[in-house]
RNA sequence: GGGCGUUUAGCUCAGCUGGUUCAGAGCAUCUGCCUUACAAGCAGAGGGUCGGCGGUUCGAAUCCGUCAACGCCCACCA
């Protein structure tokens, strides 16, 4: 049989992704194995995969293929999320480029148009996920919006407005003039921004061409002034003390205000009070009974309050503002000036601090429990770095500002009477059972649903309990089972808008953790540290890398330098890295598999040492392999394995066996090395799901039904320690050999033969001649003339050449040994003369420093003895 | 402005409670090899004052202080 030399993944994943999912292996049922559950962090239902997608998934896929090859009964639920502002976003877009406007649809109209929208891009994501592998059990598939989650978020937000936590009110919230919608606070990114402060002009009332000058960065809100403040204590500002003002421009009176809250330093310590557009503004406008005057359409331009400049934008008033002022004489100077400005997360819009009426829900104490939950480790953050930074959110937290001004989402379900008052229920019979109790005369008609969505997160918070329809079902057998859910694997910028609230959900409504451990994966950068963004087209598109590279050398790419919490520079080598190993255990195979067995040879020693040896190897990296997964260090783990199949299994361990040319393999050895490759594969199986079932297929028959993904894990057996030292040692002598040849330039085809200076251990003897292509090792007392030589530990070794040595390089290199070695013994020296160390150190370190000690005296009197016998030649 | 974190080889990172020859790994680099599993490979080699300064200690990459650079989170002094 033929193979080709190189793997050909394209040929080989989807065949196996069809067959696990044909046999039904990603699904799960409860039953009485150890339940093993992750829920995806549900990507937004239109969209694509990006390669944060692909590191986050890979993780999860990895975590989930190995607790199910533990024998856990592992469960990885999948699903999608409405993204409310996001899809709405789009679709709105969409239709603009159709020449509609969203005001000119009803809310119906609209809804049809954003679930066309859903059904066409909806799902993409979760097929791009098949080709990385994901064994997600896709007969569990949800969307935050579909019948059950939608259920569930309704019936809790009833149950949370019943229990008093949820409440309406008009606040100041963030505005986003461009989705025209509420924002919470976690939607906000601040940025910092270089604009300009101006110095205008209020006139004092009663006082002719007497100004007091007031510093904004917005000389577009002075149609919302209601009052000027200043510091009581302020000398500077004392004149102003009940005088009037009048507002330029708007030409109103204005009263000053006395209060502490404003700076003396800041400015020209004279504060403009814009109640309706700045919370601080807000506070004074509260505290003083301040008349608040709301400036601005929900879409950013001026409203009448703004007279001649009504109906323009905020940012174009204020470029014309400036010159009206500047003409008028009223504007005294302007400065450059940064300050933060809030931007949607969403839009990228300018966010306008805004009053309105909105819904809430009362964080305080819902955050106790999760607070408490993430501080004793009853939930562990990786890294756990990040405990910080949840407890000072937690402790923190503010209300949550759960309703949007958007259609794309789950209707609020309140329902407002016609003589005033509403009434909050998950359906509407409830709602109006609950409406005739207090007016029995009222009709379904007659009540008026909330016209406001929920925030995206107010479903998503819920997801590992609704996914089980465990709010609608409490006590059903999935959610009983399943929950609380193992690993969740997130970024850690969604650590607050989602990770925290899905655990204060937990608490609420199972009264337990919602999952045990949080792993939080970094951002995705490219080579030059910078995000990954579509606008600056430096993502590459993980389809297009999983055709170059297969599936498995992607995601090895991702995991290979992956540590938790931190950013993963990315570059293609990473995934080229990632082939190669591919490649590589393709044709370890391929060697493997061409092998011809004779049942009449008897193992070699060499292969026998080989076996024993590896047998121990594999125990000892099995078992470092558990200690790093237990810490979630995937990235480690996989290097590990990387260098166990490559440097041990290959290089050394198949060399070590490997017959002459053409030659058949005894039975024994050729058995143990297919049981070995066999354990190489499960192993590797987490992180490169494909290959390895392509290669555990092909190594042996199997019957339909078989795969190595519902096999067990290798588990660690004893072993010995020092025989693995040994073997070490003995790389070491055939490493010596290599770097003679190399140096004396002695092809490998030539035969030497090696001499041991004094007695040695003869275990290893017929592997140090298979891989050094020796003749002989001999035992001698002198070596012979002519031979160069190397050190392993205290002994020393010697390769007879044929052709005469250069005695000077020889020397030259048994000096510069020797200085190495009478400073090293000079260092440990000191440190044994050192009474305060021999005192205070412990037992062993003291006896250590003597071992070195003893060490180096042995080999500066062998190193001196060999220069002494080169000298006198 | 507050808090947290990072700084170790050209790059990405390990290095747990200070002590084995502890200064490591992978990649990259360099040298020699097309040795019939693999040139997407094999064999070998070089490379770091562990960010700076100071301290504790018999002993510091590791602990403490301080400075610097970078990053993240939180915080709306107009």
């Amino acid at each position: 049989m033929e193979i080709a030399s190189k793997y050909n993944p394209i040929e080989v994943e989807d065949k196996w992704y069809e067959y696990w999912l044909r046999n039904g292996y990603f699904h799960s049922e409860p039953d009485e194995r150890e339940p093993y559950s992750i829920v995806i962090p549900p990507p937004n239902v239109t969209g694509i995969l990006h390669m944060g997608h692909m590191l986050n998934n890979t993780i999860q896929d990895t975590l989930v293929r190995r607790a199910r090859m533990q024998g856990k009964n592992a469960c990885w639920v999948p699903g999608t999320d409405h993204a409310s502002i996001a899809t709405e976003a789009k679709v709105v877009a969409k239709l603009a480029d159709e020449g509609i406007k969203k005001s000119d649809l009803t809310r119906e109209e609209f809804l049809e148009h954003a679930w066309e929208w859903t059904h066409k891009h909806g799902g993409i994501i979760l097929e791009q996920l098949k080709k990385l592998g994901a064994s997600c059990d896709w007969d569990r598939t949800c969307f935050t919006m579909d019948e059950i989650r939608s259920e569930s978020v309704l019936k809790v937000f009833a149950d949370l407005h019943k229990k008093g936590l949820i409440y309406r009110g008009v606040r100041m919230v963030n505005w986003d003039p461009q989705a025209q919608t509420a924002l919470s606070d976690e939607e906000v990114i601040h940025k910092e921004v270089t604009g300009k402060l101006y110095y205008l002009r209020y006139a004092i009332v009663g006082e002719d061409n007497k100004f007091a000058v007031i510093a904004t960065t917005r000389p577009e809100t002075i149609f919302g002034d209601t009052a000027v403040c200043i510091n009581p204590n302020d000398p500077k500002t004392a004149h102003l003390k009940g005088k009037k003002l009048i507002v330029p421009i708007a030409n109103r009176e204005v009263e000053v205000i006395e209060d502490e809250y404003v700076d003396v330093e800041f400015g020209t310590g004279c504060l403009k009070v814009t109640p309706a557009h700045d919370i601080n503004d807000y506070m004074l406008g509260d505290k003083y009974k301040l008349k608040s005057i709301d400036i601005f359409n929900d879409n950013g331009t001026l409203n009448e309050h703004g007279l001649h400049y009504q109906d323009k934008d905020r940012f174009l008033v204020r470029t014309l503002i400036e010159k009206e002022l500047e003409q008028k004489g009223l504007l005294e100077k302007m400065e450059n000036y940064t300050n933060n400005v809030g931007f949607s997360e969403r839009t990228d819009a300018v966010i306008e601090p805004k009053l309105s009426m909105q819904w809430f829900l009362k964080m305080e104490d819902l955050a106790k429990p999760a607070l408490d939950a993430v501080m004793n480790d009853t939930i562990q953050l990786y890294p756990a770095k990040f405990k910080n930074t949840y407890r000072h959110w937690m402790e923190n937290v503010k209300d949550w500002c759960v309703s949007r001004q958007l259609w794309w989402g789950h209707r609020i379900p309140a329902y407002y009477l016609p003589d005033g008052g509403y009434v909050v229920a998950e359906t509407d019979e409830q709602a109006l059972k609950l409406a005739k109790e207090i007016d029995p005369k009222l009709q379904l008609s007659d009540l008026r649903q909330d016209e406001d969505c929920l925030d995206t997160w107010f479903s998503s918070w819920l997801w590992p309990i609704s996914v089980f329809d465990g709010i609608n079902n409490p006590d059903n057998e999935d959610i009983n089972y399943y929950y609380p859910t193992n690993d969740l694997v997130t970024a850690p910028e969604i650590l607050f808008f989602w990770v925290a609230r899905m655990i204060i959900a937990g608490y609420e409504y199972r009264d337990e953790r919602c999952f045990e451990n949080v792993y939080l994966t970094g951002i995705v950068r490219d080579k030059l540290g910078r995000k990954m963004s579509k606008s600056l087209g430096n993502s590459p598109d993980p389809i297009e890398l999983m055709q170059k590279y297969g599936a498995d050398g992607v995601r090895m790419g991702m995991l290979l330098t992956s540590a938790a919490g931190n950013d993963l520079p990315f570059d293609e080598s990473l995934c080229e890295q990632g082939r190669n190993f591919n490649n590589k255990i393709w044709n370890a195979f391929r060697l493997v598999k061409g092998w011809e067995i004779d049942d009449t040879i008897k193992q070699p020693k060499a292969a026998k040492i080989a076996v024993k040896w590896f047998e121990n190897k594999l125990s000892q990296t099995i078992e470092e392999m558990d200690d790093l997964f237990s810490k979630y260090r995937l990235s480690e783990a996989l290097m590990l394995l990387y260098k166990l199949f490559w440097d041990e299994f290959s290089s050394w361990y198949l060399e070590l066996i490997k017959p002459a040319y053409q030659q058949p393999i005894d039975r024994e050895t050729y058995e143990a090395t297919l049981s070995f490759f066999d354990s190489l594969l499960r192993l590797l199986h987490p992180f490169m799901p494909f290959i390895t079932e392509e290669l555990w297929q092909a190594i042996a028959p199997r019957t339909e039904c078989e795969s190595i993904m519902i096999t067990e894990l290798p588990k660690s057996e004893e072993y010995n320690k020092q025989f693995l030292s040994n073997f070490e040692n003995t790389k070491h002598i055939i490493a010596g050999i290599r770097t003679i040849r190399l140096q004396k330039n002695i092809a490998n085809k030539e035969t030497l033969s090696l001499e041991i200076l004094g007695n040695h251990a003869s275990d290893y003897d017929t592997a140090i001649i298979k891989m050094g292509n020796l003749t002989a090792i001999d035992a001698v007392n002198e070596k012979s003339t002519g031979a160069a030589s190397f050190m392993v530990g205290t002994t020393e070794f010697a390769v007879p050449l044929s052709e005469t040595i250069d005695v000077e390089a020889e020397l030259e290199k048994l000096r510069a040994e020797l200085t190495y070695q009478q400073g090293f013994l000079k260092s440990v020296e000191k440190k044994l003369s050192n009474e305060r160390f021999v005192q205070n150190a412990r037992a062993e370190i003291v006896e250590n420093e003597r071992n070195k000690q003893a060490d180096a005296v042995s080999k500066i009197a062998s190193l001196k003895e060999n220069i002494g016998a080169l000298e006198s030649k």
